[in-house]
RNA sequence: GGUGAGAUACUCAAGUGGCCAACGAGGGCAGACUGUAAAUCUGCUGGCUUUCGCCUUCGGAGGUUCGAAUCCUCCUCUCACCA
């Protein structure tokens, strides 16, 4: 692969970035020397629950591993004491030692499904932060102004607004900023909700005089299933990492042709050249649903295993295109001449027996296979198959 | 602190005494068509096996009335303007 067609694949998807020409010396260094580069990754480990969306940045890291980048995956375990303002409309709570531990663990743990160990040096942002003190706080202060801090979008809104903005929250930028610093990174990733913390970088690398700047690679914000909004756990658009396998292969089938290629634009590790190759076979004729069903297993084998994929690739196939009830359905016992609606709540497909009754009116709900339209019916005693759309399934057996 | 406006189901938003389980839109679910895609069309979208019935719901607590989401009182919270 020619250094050109490196940049092209770093280049790819991203939304922004500042500083390009540094990165191209970066990597033609890498080409002619074999001399790596630092690329700086910092995770706020705030929340435990981790989507498709925290996963873009690390891809894309994984790219810059593939061109001669190490990276410095720094834990945010000081800054999250303190809450990443970005993109947020009031003071973010505080969490304490315990839930920031627990969700560093989780952090790392799917970091490193997509990133090279190898190639990666892990830090904890307290190791330098805490024994700044406060003399040193105070000098950071020094280096940015109360103007500039103010211009950025979130909080000149609050300002406006009369929202509370916090002493405590100016530092955090200039923290972030000072992880920058201390391990003298050459390039740092984040998404476009963080172009003022990484623009903080930039700048407080030239003040305490470092001898370089690092670029900034902006990567934006992953779309959720719905095609419209961000992909966020409180829209309930999201793919989880953690998403049984069945259900990550069925939610990316899931989304829509155009969305697809975004998808893999920003998550396949495939090249360009790859992905371009795929486009002109779509074109030509093949059908989207399977270079769809190609993304899913790729995803699949990336947070589960080869085999998890391969069989989530079967079952998928086996339901839908081949109509067959799956294998590994729920199973419960039910008492003899039971409701049918009461059945259907007890088994978890329909939260009430009013929406049960709805449903079988409008032939949703199937009994091995077979629609039923009568909501007065009794099971009898016997093993059944029953089904509501095309998703939900439950084994019961009746006596 | 003063004045005014407002709080309705997942969200937005009608409704100002009975026709209200509550218009409409979005979302969601389901059906048709399909490739579990998109687009389109259709139905449904509080609960309860007495389903042209019963029960609970319109910020909270009381009250008026045969009858209240709608009127009155107090409380809580939000927003706008003024200081």
């Amino acid at each position: 692969m020619s250094v050109q067609e490196a940049l092209e694949e770093i280049k790819r998807a991203t939304a922004e970035i500042i500083d390009f020409e540094r990165i191209e010396k970066l990597v033609a260094r890498y080409y002619e020397s074999g001399e790596e580069y630092s690329v700086k990754f910092g995770m706020d480990p705030t929340s435990p629950d981790i989507h498709l969306g925290h996963s873009v940045a690390l891809s894309k890291l994984a790219t810059f591993q593939k061109y001669g980048g190490h990276v410095q995956l720094i834990i945010g375990d000081f800054t999250a004491l303190i809450g990443d303002p970005s993109g947020r409309d009031s003071t973010r709570p505080m969490l304490s030692r315990e839930e920031i531990e627990k969700n560093v663990a989780t952090y790392q743990e799917q970091a490193f499904k997509i990133l090279d160990p190898k190639k990666t040096t892990v830090y904890y942002n307290s190791s330098w932060l805490e024994e700044l003190g406060t003399r040193g706080v105070i000098e950071l202060t020094s280096y940015y102004n109360v103007a500039r801090m103010l211009e950025r979008d979130d909080f000149e809104k609050r300002f406006k607004g009369g929202v509370p903005i916090t002493v405590m929250e100016f530092l955090y930028p200039l923290m972030q900023g000072y992880d920058s610093v201390a391990l003298k990174s050459d390039i740092e990733i984040g998404g476009t909700d963080q172009k003022f913390n990484l623009h903080v970088g930039r700048t407080l690398q030239k003040a305490y005089g470092i001898g370089k700047q690092q670029a900034i690679l902006m990567m934006p914000l992953l779309v959720g299933l719905d095609g419209v909004e961000k992909m966020s756990k409180s829209k309930g658009n999201y793919i989880g990492v953690t998403d049984e396998p069945k259900d990550l292969f069925g939610k990316v089938m899931r989304i829509s042709d155009e969305l697809m290629w975004n998808y893999y634009e920003l998550l396949s590790s495939k090249t360009n050249r790859e992905i371009e190759e795929l486009k002109v076979k779509v074109e030509a004729g093949l059908n989207p649903r399977d270079v769809k069903m190609a993304l899913a297993e790729e995803l699949v084998e990336r947070f589960h295993s080869k085999e998890d994929a391969v069989a989530a690739k079967e079952a998928f196939i086996a339901q839908f295109a081949k109509n067959q009830i799956p294998d590994d359905i729920p199973e419960f016992s039910l008492e003899s001449g039971i409701w049918i609606c009461k059945a259907l709540q007890e088994c978890n497909l329909e939260p009430s027996t009013s929406q049960a009754r709805r449903d079988i009116k409008q032939g949703a709900v199937r009994i091995d296979q077979e629609k039923i339209l009568d909501d007065q019916l009794k099971l009898e005693a016997g093993e059944y198959v029953l089904q509501v759309g095309k998703r939900k399934f439950a084994k019961v057996k009746v006596g």
